[in-house]
DNA sequence: TGTACATCAGTGAACGCGCGTTCACTGATGTAC
DNA sequence: TGTACATCAGTGAACGCGCGTTCACTGATGTAC
């Protein structure tokens, strides 16, 4: 038996009428849902279903199904960004951009219905201020090694095409490759990633 | 009045019972449902609403709604791949990357639903020849402007590197772009493809 | 420490919705002779 | 050229489904005194 976390209950059984962190236990069933039938094959009554609560429970923690939904994206960002930070092993320019680009795609192969819920602005609401900061906090950490010690100006200034050329590189490999287009079997597209990507991203001249 | 096309009753008033060109009305009535509620707003019974049918009839011309999906995908394939034709006018290696690049990009962002949906593989049959061949032929046509003389060896050998990488970087940048991540007022996205694009593309030294 | 009571976080039934698809049908067309 | 008939391409009603959300409710918890 685990210890309980920060004295809320998760471990009694059986559960207690109030079931103690419910938002969080809604927004794990959630990611199960969309991990086993895509984004598209995502429903709050599924996801009340598998957190063992009625469908109306949700609402006592999200205003509708668009923010559970929400809740899940700045989540998987903010995992996503984690991602990306401990990618950071220091290094040459070179190298830091080759160990970012890699992460990036490996956590999108990894986590494909994470990673495709964070862009699919039509189910959450991107106005979010926790969601954007996630988003934000994600994009600056791939700057920032892009940009080593070169200082920002600020929003789309040209000193930013080095990131915005990296970011594009990696984000459309990543959907490429999670689309099939190299490959289909286990592990395919993680092999085309390891065998092209370095070599890419190193010729990225900018 | 215009001329009927192919000896089909199209213009006729009132229509008679006979549609006599459903199969392309539907995918029209298609295009325009995901166009105004995007892709995840399509549904077969405002299609056949739209193109003046009852409900049952789009089943004598597709197996099913992931049938005529399908067969838009293939369309806007077909036309994404007549763009990206259009827009190779010769000239040296980066001048070709560079208007390759720009086309696709530009398709992307004036047609951004039919773009979408070509990737949503959930929502239509990836296996199907024609959808399969018209992605390909779009692919090849981008490949050959980046490749140049250089001879093609076959799937995914190492010179297929460049290809993949600016294919890579326009994909991910059109993308990032309809996401609203390089602006979201009107023309934003437009104006930071023109911007930053050419200037990325022709750094890429592979 | 005990008690009254407000608030919180659940229940489960129900509502209304739009959906994809099926069904028996029928009007229109095309073809064999 | 006319006719019988098969086939094609529609109709419109109906089926069953799962959905998100609302509703009146109640059990559990926390707080004031």
């Amino acid at each position: 038996m685990a210890k309980d976390l920060n004295s809320v209950n998760i471990t009694s059984s059986p559960r207690s009428y109030h079931h103690g962190a419910l938002r969080q236990a809604l927004i794990e069933a959630a990611e199960a849902v969309i991990t086993e039938r895509g984004v598209d094959g995502f429903s709050l009554r599924e996801t009340a279903r598998r957190a063992g609560v009625s469908p109306a429970a949700p609402g006592h923690h999200f205003k509708d199904a668009r923010g559970l939904l929400t809740a899940v994206a700045t989540q998987a960002f903010q995992a996503f960004g984690d991602a990306l930070s401990a990618a950071d092993m220091g290094g040459d320019r070179k190298a830091r951009i080759r160990a970012q680009g890699m992460a990036y795609v490996r956590f999108a192969l990894a986590h494909p219905a994470k990673f495709d819920l964070l862009w699919r602005k039509a189910l959450i609401d991107d106005a979010d201020p926790d969601y954007a900061a996630a988003g934000k906090r994600a994009f600056l950490i791939l700057d920032k090694a892009v940009r080593g010690d070169r200082p920002s100006a600020g929003d789309l200034d040209p000193s930013m095409a080095p990131s915005i050329a990296a970011w594009s590189i990696v984000h459309g490999f990543a959907r490429l490759a999670m689309d099939g287009l190299f490959g289909t079997g286990p592990g395919a597209a993680e092999r085309a990633a390891e065998a092209l990507l370095p070599h890419i991203l190193d010729h990225l001249d900018v």
